[in-house]
DNA sequence: CTAATAATTTAGGCATGACTAAATATCGTC
DNA sequence: GACGATATTTAGTCATGCCTAAATTATTAG
């Protein structure tokens, strides 16, 4: 039987359909239809509803779900999201940082360990780290309790003006990217002098490197940047 | 679909059951029963049979099993089986050496985490604490080919003679034991002066300490040691 | 060598979490 | 406001890995 803190279920799948529901909802907290979800979580919509409903039966459940009428997380659930996170974050740290893993392949080791590790075992790998706030990513690690500073940054394909930003954060969800990115220079905290915008090239030019780079907007819709400021 | 590498599937519980028969067949390689199975398992016997014929019907088993004969490691069951012997204890020890770990915990969340690591973590863990050869009870940690070299211990409940020892290792199955143990300072590489040994009780004197111990029969059986050169 | 006991296996169920196919709701457009 | 497209849910299956109870096979004592 799978451990239970207060009648709620808590798998390894119920870890990740919170923690999709999590990514989905966005800092406006909208509800998160069932074909999102399961187009995220790579399952067929109905086993989406199947979850859902079982999530929404339990005492003290972790979502609230009304049929057609999409799943947004109960303040249990997003406690357990946040928790999984920060996990997932703290170990991608670790990875990076004491295990020396290059970049692109902490979110894969992550995505598996961050259901299994102990309060201890995240307890420890934090005091090792220092307690960061950021992961190698450049995503912000939720403190204990649940708080993450808001965000002030921008996709590299959404900037209003051209000028010189600083690469917050990129995405974890493609490895490949991630290595091109990196091959580039482009990690969190590099400088980016931001040029012309087309709608599919995005061209700038790093700190490190005095000739310009065109990203495809593939590679440049995984890179969030804030002002230089 | 769980992971796997010749027809066989890979699943967190096929571990544990490679691990547990790998435990139970000893140096002789006895074939062991469902019931001894079932106890170091903590599963009904039934649900043994049933596990035990699944592995041994799939293409290049795990095991060789006929019914009412017990059941042994095929070549492919005892790799998978010191695979995940090798991870156990490679995680445990940087529990103990990186992440101060007390050596009593380090067990269970290497039971958890032992299933789900990858290559690399096990590599890059090895490397960095210099490619071990023992985990922290001072049990032995098999090569990356499986190698182990054979023991010349014994259990201190098991000494014909009295004399000079050093603690060789220590059960890891009991926390509780093992907090006991190392509160009297009996741990791996510890010197001990073996006095009297009564069925019962066992008394002994550590290097560390100038009065003598007394161990119960349950303390003293977590202990193995080899004679002082 | 047989009978009782112990070990093991068979049979039938259950929960989890996925799937497909079919039914039903909702939404956007005319 | 109705209709077709799309989204969602219902219904029915399946594999995994556990369970209990009942049947069967082995072992041991007399």
């Amino acid at each position: 039987m799978p451990s239970s803190h207060q009648g709620n279920v808590n798998t390894e799948s119920v870890d990740n359909y919170l923690k999709a529901i999590l990514a989905l909802i966005g800092p406006e907290e909208r509800r998160v239809s069932s074909t999102s979800l399961a187009n995220r979580l790579g399952v067929a919509p109905a086993s989406v509803t199947n979850m859902l409903q079982k999530l929404a039966a339990s005492p003290l459940p972790f979502v609230e779900y009304e049929r057609h009428r999409g799943v947004h997380l109960s303040a249990a659930g997003k406690r357990r999201a946040l928790e999984v996170l920060r996990h997932h974050r703290l170990i991608e740290t670790f990875l990076y940082e004491v295990l020396d893993y290059p970049l692109e392949e902490v979110h894969e080791e992550a995505e598996r360990l961050e259901h299994f590790i102990s309060e201890r075992f995240e307890e420890r790998i934090a005091a090792k780290l220092g307690h960061p706030k950021f992961d190698p990513h450049g995503h912000c690690i939720p403190a204990m309790d649940g708080k993450m500073p808001k965000q002030n940054s921008k996709p590299l394909t959404d900037l209003d003006e051209q000028g010189s930003f600083i690469v917050d954060s990129v995405s974890d969800r493609n490895a490949l990217l991630l290595k091109q990115l990196r091959a580039h220079g482009i990690i969190p905290g590099a400088q980016l002098q931001v040029a012309n915008s087309s709608p599919d090239d995005f061209v700038l030019r790093t700190g490190s490197d005095s000739k310009a780079l065109r990203l495809s907007r593939d590679l440049a819709g995984a890179v969030r940047v804030r002002p230089a400021h």
